[in-house]
DNA sequence: CGTGTGATTGAGATGGGTCAACCTCAGTGG
DNA sequence: CCACTGAGGTTGACCCATCTCAATCACACG
């Protein structure tokens, strides 16, 4: 048993330096005393199955979590009970910045399938940041890439033409699994497509066309949910949009 | 002279305990040493006129900033030069997140009219998170608070109806206002219609449109920039939605 | 082989985009 | 004082992209 558990151990410190988060959990020039400081407050937590749920809207806030294998969606729902996708979260990407500003969780986190996570105890958190140095750095470096990921998601559903919000969606997605080391040309979509929908402000139809055409256009090929880049250049150019005349925008300067 | 100056920062700090920055800036059980080092840090940055910027896209991170006085809005310029806005900055909201990832900024802060910034160096900000007791708590409760406007920007554009979009931003911007100590329910609109349209995702003919309608059904009266909600439980009923039977969501178990 | 869930496809309806005219108002200058 | 100008905002008419509704397909599972 003993030797099983340190065994376990190690694996999962490994994989953690191996995954993405490990910008948070190893600042440059972190030295031994200080990683075990941290491993002794990141919290394995438990493996989830596709539809359990990390947390709940109107749960008190206790952690951070970052998705450390399988993906997450984040789900806000409003009164009528429709469910909106606010964001996708793949390996090394942070999950509970929501529940900062009240202490209280806006929306829910799902695994998309089976799933584990790495859990930062909120109380944990303040002194790990004093304890350690160069982490409140790291800390907010990866906060800045949750932001910046919302920032994408807020520019492609300011799109107002369907098929570029599905291309912006593909060409992120497909960037998201490069800067993790996957292929970034042929992977499998880990969301549905009523999810993709409900993160585009689309309907799922709508979504289904997009592929097909996508596909229609020789730019990608998907079959279920199996996904195929073809021509990345296209998709990129799709994703920037009509690529006109840059403007120069004027601000007048009267009132 | 020098008296003037004492004065300067006297009322410059009056005015900091007063704006909602408050709770970033004076942390519960903050004693007067600590105050100090923190008056010391944050630069009261020069005023801003209308359509200045405080960061561009590309600018190096130097700097977290809270707008002060004054309205500001951040934009992002997609491949065509077309404009999407980001998000609307009041007083005591915070700007600038979007560097923290890669150290360089994605949007432009630009002032609505007349500004003021606190600024909070980034060098300086590790310091203070150390100097500061429970400033990193604070810290990281204005950043949520900033997650969550942009969480419910995502909420807005989810939205297919347009109708609903403009209701819940004056829904939002309402509660704001109210959060500030601000009458909600009549206000001066800091921001064209053309930057309405850019935030939400429409054009700027079906945002005004969509405050017709709203003046036509007794929820608003509007006169260029100025607003007055007459109706705000049916402002809020719209901003909700449909508000119909709470379905429950099932996710089935099959991958 | 039936059943259920997710995805695709088709046909028709409509909300919001497009284009264009017009209004409002502040500033300017005769 | 009025006319002119330009920017921001409103309104109308038209049209198309996307939504809606419905049928069908694909595939996994019992």
């Amino acid at each position: 048993m003993a030797t099983n558990v340190v065994f376990d151990l190690a694996k999962l410190r490994r994989s953690c330096a191996q995954c993405s988060l490990h910008q948070l959990c190893l600042p440059a020039g972190i030295d031994h005393d200080d990683l075990d400081r941290l491993d002794a407050i990141v919290r394995r937590h438990r493996p989830l199955a596709r539809c359990e749920r990390l947390y709940r809207i109107g749960d008190t806030m206790d952690a951070l979590y970052v998705a450390r294998e399988g993906n997450f969606k984040t789900v806000a729902i409003n009164s009528d009970g429709e469910e909106q996708i606010i964001g996708f979260h793949l390996p090394g990407e942070l999950m509970g910045l929501d529940s900062l500003g009240t202490g209280q969780h806006r929306c829910e986190a799902e695994a998309l399938g089976p799933a584990l996570v790495c859990e930062i105890p909120i109380t944990a958190l303040e002194d790990v940041i004093h304890a350690v140095p160069g982490l409140s750095a790291q800390l907010l470096r990866v906060i800045g890439r949750s932001v910046a990921r919302d920032q994408d998601h807020l520019e492609m559903l300011g799109r107002r033409q369907a098929q570029e919000r599905i291309a912006m969606f593909l060409h992120g997605l497909s960037e998201r699994y490069r800067s993790l080391g996957h292929p970034a040309t042929e992977f499998s979509l880990p969301m549905s497509r009523e999810d993709i929908a409900r993160y585009l402000g689309l309907v799922i139809e709508t979504v289904s066309r997009g592929f097909t055409r996508l596909q229609d256009e020789g730019v990608i090929k998907v079959r279920g949910r199996q996904l195929r880049i073809i021509d990345p250049a296209q998709l990129e150019a799709l994703a920037l949009g009509p690529q006109d005349a840059p403007r120069e925008q004027s601000c007048s300067r009267s009132a």
